[in-house]
RNA sequence: GCGCCUCUAGCUCAACGGCAGAGCAACGGACUCUUAAUCCGCAGGUUGGGGGUUCGAAUCCCCCGGGGCGCACCA
């Protein structure tokens, strides 16, 4: 707090650093007590931007913005240092000031500013000073304008990543080790979806983003990581929507030793405990409904649902054709090549999934539209697999994981044949991984959770773009 | 990718077939305790772009572009 620059004309006054020894909450923290019309007697400095401004003849009043929050700061002819140049900064413009701390007479906190540096001059404007920003073009395309001037597009990307801090500590007081696992894949696998292609020149290869980071998971299993998990960006190639984003976080876990049954009791604990952190309590609003997320949910299996729909029993062994009569006259086409599982998948998802608030588990897919989960202990072609539904949507996918290296090739193997008929989405062979089972890999259950999907929940939004940073959009015309 | 809606001053919005306007911001001025300060003054536009209908288009029609929502696909 040595010497403040007075020249506030040009870039080349601009200081390099500036020390400030406050921010504004901890000034209304600190002095709360201070009565109106009285002086502490401190000396402050403040940084922040300048978001009103009220220019009164020999004295003037500014709303100095943190990212704490706020403080009035009181300038006066005669006792500023640049009385006039502080009249005539722009909202928005970043300053430090300096000052001691006071109580107006009409009972405002301020700082009455002795001098005041220029920080940054905003030469573009942050909209209407009551309304700020709303249309939606500008505020995904210039987000800082939008995050600067709604508090609540703010607090909604903080919350998003304190889910995601809360999401590792939480997990680090399991035993889970945190690792990174590669983005470039030469065959994209893990999951059923449509990859970004990309090119290495040196190596003169087209390379995939990852869709998925599965497989090398489990790949660390092998190794000898018995606890893993990953917080990472995956990238599929398919259309925008409120609920979608090209690229998006998924969190992926593994833990040796663990079947499907641990992953349910692992999902319910985490999300509870992030509802609690992050909200009041277990029980949050989303999109005007309640929705109790406190342990333990609900545990339906996927055939039990879908025989309730239709009104009769169904079972995979049944005649294909009977099963096909089924589903068309619940009004769900079925395409010729679709065996009873993914037929069974498809009711579920057309006339059910949406409609459960849940939260629930919905257990036991079929092995045809599961091709890394491992057969169920007692259900013939059927896999120990649940997605947690919430909200209608799918918020959780796990497994107890398929370790068997013939049987994985095998399912991958009809992955390609499935390929061949035409699903662009189906799975690869993917050697590496068939050979890393090979070696050994242990009783294990997997986790995957997509996190927009989990904190648009926890913080009530309705379009994945507002737990993003910066969604992606369409090129910008010229 | 398809359908519906939408785009007006820097921002938020009016005008909905008959002279493109307001508030805020900007700019000039007044004001020594304001709270979205107030008051006076002054500016601000190819109404997203292009074409058409009409005596006359921001307004009606067509094409293109951006965005929103829904469907499809998925998480």
């Amino acid at each position: 707090m040595s010497s403040y620059l007075t020249d506030v004309q040009g870039a080349e006054s601009i200081p390099y650093r500036f020390e400030r020894t406050h921010a504004a909450l901890e000034i209304s923290q600190l002095f709360g007590e201070v009565q109106p019309g009285e002086s502490t007697g401190h000396t402050v400095s403040v940084a922040g931007r300048v978001m009103l401004l009220r220019v009164q003849g020999k004295v003037a009043f500014a709303k100095l913005v943190d990212s704490s929050g706020s403080i009035q700061l009181f300038v006066q002819h005669g006792v500023t240092d640049g009385f006039e140049r502080f009249c005539k900064l722009s909202l928005g413009d970043w300053i430090g000031a300096r000052g001691e701390v006071m109580r107006t007479r009409r009972g405002e906190l301020s700082i009455k500013v002795v001098d005041f540096v220029v920080l940054a001059k905003a030469e573009a404007s942050f909209g209407d000073k009551w309304k700020g920003i709303s249309d939606p073009d500008i505020r995904w395309r210039q987000r800082e304008v939008d995050l600067w001037s709604s508090k609540t597009s703010r607090n909604t990307l903080f919350k998003r990543f304190e889910m995601e801090r809360l999401t590792r500590q939480w997990l680090f007081d399991q035993g889970f080790v945190e690792v990174e696992t590669p983005i470039l894949h030469q065959v994209a696998g893990g999951a059923l979806a449509k990859p970004f292609v990309t090119h290495h020149n040196a190596l003169g290869e087209d390379l995939y983003l990852r869709i998925a980071p599965e497989l090398y998971l489990k790949r660390l299993v092998v190794g000898g990581f018995e606890k893993v998990f990953e917080i990472g960006r995956v990238f599929r190639n398919e259309g925008l929507s409120p609920r979608h984003n090209p690229e998006f976080t998924m969190l992926e876990l593994y833990e040796a030793y663990a079947d499907y049954t641990d992953m349910m009791s692992l999902t319910e604990e985490l999300i509870a405990y992030l509802s609690i952190q992050l909200s009041d309590g277990p029980v949050v609003s989303y999109q005007g409904r309640e929705l109790k997320l406190a342990p333990p949910w609900r545990r339906v299996t996927l055939l039990e649902l879908v025989e309730e729909k239709l009104g009769s029993a169904v079972d995979l062994s049944m005649p294909l054709e009977e099963l096909r009569s089924l589903s068309r006259k619940a009004g769900v086409r079925v395409e010729e090549w679709w065996g009873p599982g993914k037929i069974v998948l498809e009711i579920y998802e057309q006339l059910i999934e949406s409609e459960l608030w849940g939260p629930v588990f919905v257990c036991d897919y079929p092995e045809e539209v599961s091709p890394l989960a491992r057969a169920h202990r007692s259900k013939p072609a059927m896999t120990e697999r649940f997605e947690a539904i919430v909200a209608g949507r799918e918020l959780a996918n796990a497994f107890s994981e398929l370790g068997d290296p013939i049987e994985q090739r095998k399912r991958f193997e009809r992955q390609l044949s499935m390929r061949a008929r035409g699903d662009e989405e189906a799975m690869s062979m993917d050697e590496s991984y068939i050979r890393a089972l090979e070696h050994g890999l242990p009783p294990t259950a997997g986790l995957g959770i997509g996190m927009d999907r989990l904190a648009m929940l926890l913080t009530d939004t309705s379009n994945i773009r507002e737990v993003i940073a910066f969604p992606t959009l369409r090129k910008t015309p010229d």
